[in-house]
DNA sequence: GTCTATAGAAAGATAGAC
DNA sequence: GTCTATCTTTCTATAGAC
């Protein structure tokens, strides 16, 4: 929330926003100082107070704008209209989408425990939607028979964290290049909902003559 | 490491372990006091430092000793010899273990980055022997033909990060029994590897007459 | 819009009485 | 083995100069 409107301000006011998100990523929100916030963007801790009008609303301004960024940037992507398609279409998503903002996707993840309880529910709320997208990816497959899974609310949290995991070791510049991880982790959700690719034998299953 | 032989404070040391763990998990380890962790077990601050010599130690010794407990528990599981077999033994093994100690797991995790760098290399290490373990069953698999992973290493990051995602929903009580849960994440893990089971025929494969 | 200065609270850790 | 008392540092947040 920008409070002033002068050209330096809104500037200033995006610097805070990105050094905070920087450095509860890397330390921890209870661990970071405004002091050192306000230092990072060379500023005096009491300017801090111009942008926000405490620690926490910051943290909560940071993990709300992340999760609403992710839903709307959800609502931009095609609109494929078979189940495995779409499932395809949004595990690559995910898997661009987080890579992207690994920062905002671990602040929001780890400092749950840090809101302060109505701020939690709202962010909880919007954890809660993007689940829902899934989990309704993941019914509509199994009513038309083309995805079999057992619990649809367990899958979709474990194809999440499954997902979301990426983030923990995946470096730019690593042995592998994006496209190729989105490729293995494809492979590993479509299998996991029993929709083995056309391409791909089962290990498992009887080879014939 | 308790310092004192006496009975009394061989208890106290293990109340004020327990406390400063479930202490942590609920609020972070930046956020919590030495006083905070001191009024939950009785004491005054000042005492605390006849168990430990510092804050950073006691999260060290807690993350280490979970580590350290996840390792040696895995070397008393049953030995089966092939790969799929033990796949499943992994996977039921690691749910069971994260579940029963889900404060342990979640600091283990969370707390990384306030490890000083020295206790941080300790830990990843330990970290990486678990990670090993899995890959190795992985590339069992892979050469015995019994698994189609196209590369081990990010499988095994990514079915830890899926398996250990359980702690985040699962509670005691629940809808769904603990052994129901084992069940179902050991056909997404076994599907995951392509390793169809028997009795599940994929949704995705032509259906016979 | 940013600074200096500071109020007021709380932190980690230690000293010494009991 | 635990307590009280305290040193020293650091924190969030505010007041008021410029």
């Amino acid at each position: 929330m920008a409070r002033k409107t002068g050209s330096q301000g809104q500037l200033t006011d995006a610097r805070i926003r990105a050094a905070a998100l920087r450095l509860f990523a890397r330390y921890g929100y209870a661990a970071v100082s405004m002091r050192r916030i306000a230092r990072e963007v060379g500023l005096q801790a009491g300017a801090l107070y111009l942008y926000t009008p405490d620690k926490q609303t910051l943290l909560f301004e940071l993990m709300t704008g992340h999760m609403q960024e992710l839903l709307t940037a959800w609502t931009r992507e095609p609109d494929v209209s078979d189940p495995l398609g779409r499932l395809e279409v949004f595990t690559r998503f995910h898997i661009r989408f987080h890579l992207t903002r690994p920062d905002a996707v671990f602040v929001s993840y780890m400092e749950l425990r840090n809101l302060e309880p109505a701020n939690f529910r709202v962010v909880e709320g919007q954890r809660r939607r993007y689940e829902d997208v899934l989990e309704g990816i993941l019914k509509a497959g199994q009513a038309a028979r083309v995805m079999t899974v057992p619990d649809t609310k367990l899958t979709t949290l474990a194809l999440i964290a499954m997902l979301t995991g990426v983030n923990t070791w995946y470096r730019e510049g690593g042995r592998l290049e994006r496209g190729r991880v989105e490729e293995i982790y494809w492979d590993m959700v479509r299998n996991s909902v029993g929709a083995v690719a056309r391409s791909q034998r089962p290990a498992g299953a009887v080879a014939g003559p």
